[in-house]
Parts: C-alpha cells; structure tokens; sequence
DNA sequence: ATAATAGTGTCTGTTAGACATTATGCA
DNA sequence: TGCATAATGTCTAACAGACACTATTAT
C-alpha cells in the first residue's frame, strides 16, 4: 500500500461515522394554475443560499418527528399552512457536494393540493413557478424537482393522482382538463369516461351543477371515501403514450 | 402552557439537531431458487440483535460514500461479493422505534442477482429465505422486504426487470418462466413473445442452442448493449393481472 | 417413428379511440 | 330558436389470449 490516503478504512462499522450526515427534508409541492404544473418555492431566509428561491424544507427534528413523513408533513403545516395535502415519499438523494454544509441526505416528499388552497392567506409566502421554466436552484433542487414531475406523469397514466389538484368537488369535464395538463397531452372524452367509471372513486354530487355559460351545465362529482387519501389504480392506464 | 415537556421547541432550524440521525442503508437482495422468489439474509455480527438474520446492510460512510446508492453498492460488494448488481433505491424508512440505537433512517435499495451469482464462492455467508415463508426478522426488515416484492411484481408486469434475474445469455422459455414465478402466475407464451419483441431489448445470440431433453432446443437470446443497465418499459404492460 | 418442447399462424373476444348523436341550459 | 357545451351511442382498429399447428432435436 502507498501513502495513507484521505479516506480512513471503516473500523468494521463499529461505530457511527464521526462525521455526522445532514438529515433533511425537501417537499415538492405542485398545483395546476393556468393549465400548467406548477410548483412552490420559498425564498431561504438562511445561510447556505440565503434570499434565494428554493423547495420548501428542513432539518428532520428525531425529537419531535416521528418519521421522515411526519417531518415533510410539520414543513407544510409551518412553511405552506397545509395540515393534511396529499403526501408521498419521491425518493432520497444524497452526497457530500449537494449542500456546502458537508454530507447531506434529503428525503423528498411529492405533494398535490388544489391551487385554490395555496392561494388561502395561511399559505405563507410560497411562489409558484412553472415547472416547465424553473428558475435556477439551490442544491440539487432542480433534479428533484424533474423527478418529481416525471413521476407524476408516470402515475396520472394509470391512477386517480390528478384529482388531488382538483377541489373537493368537480365536474368530469374539468377533471380531464386536469388529466391534459399533466400529461402534456390531449385525452379522448370517451375512453376516459369509461376509465373513471371503471376506476370506481367518483361518486355525484345530488342535485348540483356547474353554471357557467349559455350551455349544458355539467355533473358535479366527488371521491369516495375510500379514495379520499388512497389511489386507485387502473390496470391498462389511460392510453395515452409514455 | 402547562409543565415543561419532553419535546424541546425547536430553535427555529438554526442548528442540525442535537439527537444525531443513525443513517443507514439496507439491501433487499433478491434472487430466484426453485422457481421462488428468495431474499438473501445475514447473520449479524454485532448487537443489536446479533447473531439473529437480517438484511444486509451499514452505516453510511460520508468519508468514502459519494451517495447511499455508492454506500449501498459498497456493503453488496464487501459483504455478498457482487461487484456490479442491478441496484435500485426502494424507499426511505425511519423512525424512533425501528432501531433499538435510537432515531434512525434508512435507505432501502433493492438489488437482482441471478442465483448462480449468489452460488460463487466470493458471495460470502449469505443465506436465501424464500420470500413467502420468511422468518422473524430484526427492525422493520419485514416491512422492507414486503415492500421490495410489491414493487418488484408491480415493475414486472410493464418492464423487463426480471431479465436481471437471469443469466447472461437465456432461452425465451426460461424467461417466461422467470417472469411466472416473480408474477406468481401463468403468462401467455404468444402474447408474452409479442411483447419481448415490443421491448425490443434483446438479440439473439447466433448459432447457441441448449440442449437438453429429446426435444427441439431453444434460441438463446442476450440483453442488447443499450439494455444492460437500463430496464425497457412497455405501454400497456404484460395483460397479467394486478 | 415417437416424444417432447420450441416456435408460429390464426381466430376471437376485449379494449380504446373516432365520430356522430342526443341532452340541456342560456341568450 | 339557436348556440355552446355535456353526455352518450356506435363503429372500427388495435390488442391480448386461446388454440392449433408446424419445427426440430434425441431416443
């Protein structure tokens, strides 16, 4: 062997590591306004990248978090004024050169709320930006994000995702809306339909309608309960290409 | 507010906590035998719960660890001998209770071997439990598992992952097989042509046959180069039921 | 020749998309 | 009454699965 190197051989694990990784959360939280995805960024108001825009996120506190999900789930209640959005693990990035502070590991979370409940003045100072014209981000943000989009439009493929951009009621016709700007694409009114009614979440709403304009006024619709936090899942997807 | 609790109020972030996070990873090693799904598993040397059988996995090493994936890839080849395995990341599982040690998290990733990789010499004391019959594991190794097989069967029926569980070169008949154990179902044989060739992922390997039995020997087919580390997806997925 | 498995051709039922038609409210 | 959109009926093309048939080797 020549010279000791840099890297100090692990002593069979025995201990934790001295240096102590950086455990954080980050939550992509996505809205649909102006038929595009969108997502929320919060201005840092901290060292590293400080005033610059970035995912909202933190430190995960073991003293107070139960899980890694029960973090992302205190950033968005403190930092966006959402209690209970949906909520899903995205995946975990990590490395020593992602934050200046040293080795960091961040467990991002995807988050889907209507937009109408961003715009609620408990939403704190979120801004929203198209995720298809990102401004430039701190950390690995911007990877994250494209993760988080990719994997959205993957599950809008064959899943009732999109309705949590929706509000708690909704007509089939904004829904399919809803469905496009996901997908980035145009959807046949028929064969969806058919796949809502086969997906079984939706129930009608008695006695209501959409007014709007000199024409048909349409069902209103909600999900079932069973659905409510749960996805239901379509075995052949939507057929619109992946 | 009544008496002082056991939860400290956050310092508003400034520092990482106190409590440091015990950062792990954990590999669900997955190889098929008898035609069955089996999890390979290792007697731990140290406590807690030495000598008990768990997945493999350690600590995160920030000084020689570019990312868990690399710290993953790292306890695969110290302690199972497989330099170069298909390895992906499963999900991110944390907690105060899955670890007697205290807060913990870690980062699941799930690997496919061949089972004649597992065979060689330099695979090291790992033992195979068929994923069905699993015994009573430390942690929530359990759980990690469960969730390991529900994503790989889900993944199967749109991709070509279970292609990593066979060898180099292997005959259409022993991948339909491989396909109907890790699915837990029969596939239709021409259907299930129809879509190796919609793949598009594999090529023929010229002038190979097996031999075998009485019977008329099978073309030997290979991963295409742009395939080797690189799953293909299917639109519509393989008709088997979910 | 026979056995046994590999590989393919073909028919049929199912599903998705295109198109057309009816429904319903408002101006 | 006409217009605009909602909702549905129907036809067709694409696809998956069942079945039967041919191919190829060893015995």
């Amino acid at each position: 062997m020549p010279a000791p190197t840099p890297k100090p051989a692990s002593p069979a694990d025995a201990l934790a590591p001295a240096a102590p990784v950086i455990c954080t959360v980050d939550i992509v939280l996505l809205t649909l306004v102006d038929a595009e995805l969108q997502v929320a960024l919060l201005q840092r108001d901290r060292e590293p990248f400080q005033g610059a825009l970035a995912l909202p996120g933190g430190y995960i506190h073991p003293q107070e978090d139960d899980s890694a999900w029960d973090a992302a789930a205190r950033v968005l209640r403190d930092k966006a004024g959402l209690p209970n959005p949906y909520l899903e693990q995205l995946a975990t990035f990590s490395g020593p050169g992602r934050d200046p502070r040293g080795w960091s590991l961040s467990v991002a979370y995807c988050a889907l709320v209507p937009a109408a409940e961003l715009a609620a003045p408990t939403a704190g100072p979120l801004v929203l930006r198209p995720v298809a014209r990102l401004p430039s981000l701190p950390f690995d943000h911007r990877a994250i994000i494209d993760t988080a989009v990719a994997r959205v439009r993957t599950k809008s493929q064959y899943s009732s995702l999109p309705v949590y951009l929706c509000g708690q009621v909704f007509t089939l016709p904004q829904l399919q809306a809803v469905y496009e700007a996901v997908l980035g694409e145009p959807v046949n009114k028929v064969s969806f339909r058919r796949k809502m009614d086969e997906l079984a979440m939706l129930e009608p709403v008695e006695g209501a309608m959409t007014t709007g304009g000199a024409h048909r006024p349409a069902q209103l619709w909600r999900l079932r309960k069973p659905f409510e936090r749960r996805l239901s899942l379509s075995e052949r997807g939507l057929g619109v290409g992946g």
